[in-house]
DNA sequence: ACCTGAACACCGTTCAAGT
DNA sequence: ACCTGAACACCGTTCAAGT
């Protein structure tokens, strides 16, 4: 810390996610936010600085200057870093829309999870695979989004013994499909090595013209997850 | 480097695969392994690093140490870290069988290959991120893969224009499939929190009785595999 | 063209010491 | 119980200097 401060003076917090989560947790009335260190406050914190500077942004020290405290009070309250990110991964499931299950056919359903899933952890793809190995004992959000998935596949009649699968099967189509949204653009364009594969080079020019690396991500993710729900469908019953 | 060694000793590789690429890449015939460094030198003795203590022991000082280097004279042959991963990827897909697609029908020939490529890279996840969003403009035998996977797909009779969307479906399922075989014991076991998700709970216990991860994460693969295979037919023609 | 040694600008994590 | 300041043991990368 190299500049002078007042032992008054209010802190500067980043005005973004932070300020508005510091405040839905305050505890003491006309106190100034910032008061005490915890979990959903470092949560909005690693957020915010994910938001301005990504990933590559994210650092405990980065993390402790934004919350005013130092690195090792961050230890107080998270293990370690990896800690930090399955509060994140707690943070972002809640965002996955699961009502479709209590609503809709279990075509739509799946459909609209999965869709909502991979948007969700789309600009998050340093979390996936620390999700994708994540138990579920410490993750309660998680869990109450699988408890949703798991009723409304048994009420679409699929068997008890092939829930577990089915969940699996789809979180792997939709995490290798949020880490091909990030994809550059061109990605499948051989460029100078066209020669060497001419068929490809064909189809692939064939379906790039005039299309944007998200609208390309997006119809493998349709064309995905249609045939998936579609396949599924033999498993019923 | 603390340790003294006379000029003309002998340098000690690792036994294992780094040992095997010299011999095969070896070009004065009598001369001791391990006289000038090149890619697939680097890329060897990253395998045998990995190997030996993961990738959490892939540093470019260990990798520079096997090799018998500094570490700055490693970038005079790749321009960063990543660029050692795609070599590490380039080896890799080699492993992967497109064999079937002239040999067998379309479904069976998207099995073997989704299967091998999966299981190539499950003892290789930090890669994942990194291949998802690889230019195959540098990776020759990926090209090569995709050129082999593209006429397979056409002759079985699959539109032109929906190639590249089913290509990258299938890969996304083939990556997050590779993630999941990491996945610790009972990643599924709500445990304390089974009374919060109980419908889950009884699906995940019926289906986790007398069952290791890695059927866990097979059966999960297999299913998904063969939904996505029997819906991708309704895409034919 | 390719290598070395040393430095640089970071990381995450720990720990004695304070209140 | 929770914080601070300082240190620790690393990272990947750069660069002047050599051959």
């Amino acid at each position: 810390m190299t500049e002078v401060r007042g032992p008054t003076t209010q802190r500067q917090l980043p005005r973004t996610a932070a300020s508005k989560e510091a405040l839905e947790n305050r505890r003491l009335m006309g106190r100034p936010p910032g008061g005490k260190l915890n979990a959903p406050k470092i949560t909005a914190a690693a957020l915010a600085l994910i938001y301005d500077s990504g990933y590559q942004g994210l650092t405990m020290a980065a993390l402790a200057r934004n919350l005013n405290v130092s690195v090792s009070a961050l230890y107080n309250h998270v293990t370690c870093k990896q800690d930090v990110l399955r509060l994140l991964e707690e943070h972002l499931i809640i965002q996955v829309n699961v009502s479709a299950f209590r609503s809709s056919n279990w075509e739509d359903a799946i459909y609209c999870w999965a869709r909502s899933y991979r948007d969700a952890f789309a600009k998050h793809t340093p979390l996936i695979p620390v999700i994708a190995v994540l138990p579920v004992m410490g993750a309660p959000k998680t869990l109450a989004m699988y408890e949703e998935v798991t009723t409304g596949l048994l009420k679409a009649g699929f068997r008890e013994d092939r829930i577990i699968p089915i969940i699996a099967a789809i979180e792997a189509f939709i995490f290798g499909a949020a880490l091909d949204v990030n994809a550059p653009e061109g990605i499948f364009n051989p460029g100078t090595l066209a020669h060497q594969a001419p068929t490809f080079t064909a189809v692939q020019a064939y379906h790039e013209s005039g299309r944007t690396t998200e609208q390309r991500s997006d119809a493998a993710f349709r064309l995905g997850l249609e045939a998936l729900i579609k396949g599924l469908g033999a498993f019923r019953l």
